[in-house]
DNA sequence: TAAGATTGAGTACTCAATCTTG
DNA sequence: CAAGATTGAGTACTCAATCTTA
């Protein structure tokens, strides 16, 4: 009755758990990547990803593209702005809003790491094997589904 | 051959960062639990969790078994401990170490907790199916091996 | 008044250094 | 000197408040 039930419960058996130390081990084997070659952050590698992916976006547009705060990008942007990964410039349609794009040196970033990175997510996914990796991803879209709350 | 290029890199499909979005998606929706009930730290819970399943640990067991920092459970150690939520005692066989085990109250949280958890998991492997669940989990334990680097 | 964006204050994290015992 | 554990300093994060324009 005192003894280990089989009842009570088991955080090594617990998805949210089972998911973080997933994408821990998978965020910490690419990290040295961005940070020891490059110096960033992996907040400024997102951002970096997402203008490289679209172009050019507002600061909210990477907020809402990417899920991190508006305080860690309104930072990280004055911090890669200062080193020349990108450029602001006013938005013509709206005054509040500032149009952010990757400068050449930004997009040769861009280029780089994302080349290593479709290399490091081709090596998990060939871990995992095709049909896995698509059991895998079709999970991860149902429980990445934002629900009301 | 400006345009979004199918050879770029594209976040939404990188393993890793699907992985974050779907461990920070369903580790939020099971946040208030432990935060607005019990006003504890996800590192906390971690703890709670770890002692209730193991009865009684190290600080550095709870390192091993969680890989959560030491530092980061020597400092949320000597909180629970002045709240009245675990129990320090000095390790009979090594001088150095000391053994911590939830108190009584510490055990009725992690009972309650605990019990919610299960709940909440549950929910989630209802909504991926018995199958996916399956496939998710093992997926999961692949990528979480650490590899040697 | 709301939305885009920034700032300030408090908290928490990270990394190295330290202390104690084996 | 290595291992268990704690501490200090610097950095980053979180949340609320603020500023400007729609």
């Amino acid at each position: 009755m005192s003894s280990p039930s089989e009842n009570a419960f088991d955080l090594g058996q617990f998805l949210p758990y089972l998911l973080n130390q997933a994408a821990e081990a998978t965020s910490l084997g690419f990290q040295p990547v961005y940070r020891s070659t490059h110096g960033l952050s992996r907040t400024e590698w997102r951002i970096i990803a997402n203008l490289g992916k679209f172009g050019a976006l507002t600061a909210a547009g990477i907020c809402k593209a990417s899920h991190i705060d508006k305080t860690k990008v309104s930072r990280a942007v004055a911090q890669m702005e200062a080193r020349g990964l990108l450029s602001r410039a006013p938005d013509i349609s709206d005054g509040r809003a500032e149009r952010l794009a990757l400068t050449d040196g930004g997009r040769a970033v861009f280029t780089e790491i994302g080349a290593q990175a479709m290399s490091y997510d081709r090596a998990l996914r060939d871990r995992l094997g095709g049909d896995a990796t698509r059991a895998l991803v079709k999970a991860l879209a149902v429980l990445s589904e934002r629900r009301e709350g």
